[in-house]
DNA sequence: CCTGTGACATAAG
DNA sequence: CCTTATGCCACAG
């Protein structure tokens, strides 16, 4: 493995460590960030790793709907959710109620 | 080196 | 609105 492919695995964490508390991302919206628009699976690949990174808030992140896809790699069916509502975000039908008024852009924050 | 896979995104039917 | 198909790219085996 080159360092260059772990940065790109550290830049994700890194980018999902800023969101906001309360604030929601999208996995294309990083993968934008990184460069790598197209690459928006490789973020989930990523988070998919993130589960050692305590400090990485997977949960934050989701599709571009708003729609909570990688619920199913947390350890309940709802703890995503339930750690999303802890937020003061609603989440209805693995979807997040005005998901715009929460999302979290990094290419528009920090770019 | 090649194949399979993935928590996405977009387009088409 | 639904399902399929394709692109994308890095990682794992």
């Amino acid at each position: 493995m080159r360092e260059e492919n772990k940065n790109f695995f550290q830049k994700v964490y890194a980018v999902a460590k800023l969101i906001p508390y309360g604030r929601v991302t999208s996995y294309g919206a990083i993968a934008k960030y990184l460069g790598a628009t197209r690459s928006a699976r490789m973020v989930g690949w990523a988070m998919n790793g993130a589960h050692n990174m305590p400090e990485v808030p997977a949960h934050r992140v989701v599709n571009k709907i708003g729609l909570l896809t990688g619920k199913h790699h947390f350890d309940g069916t709802n703890l995503m959710q339930q750690l999303l509502e802890s937020e003061g975000i609603n989440v209805v039908d693995n979807q997040i109620t005005d998901f715009e008024k929460h999302f979290w852009d990094p290419w528009k924050e920090l770019g």
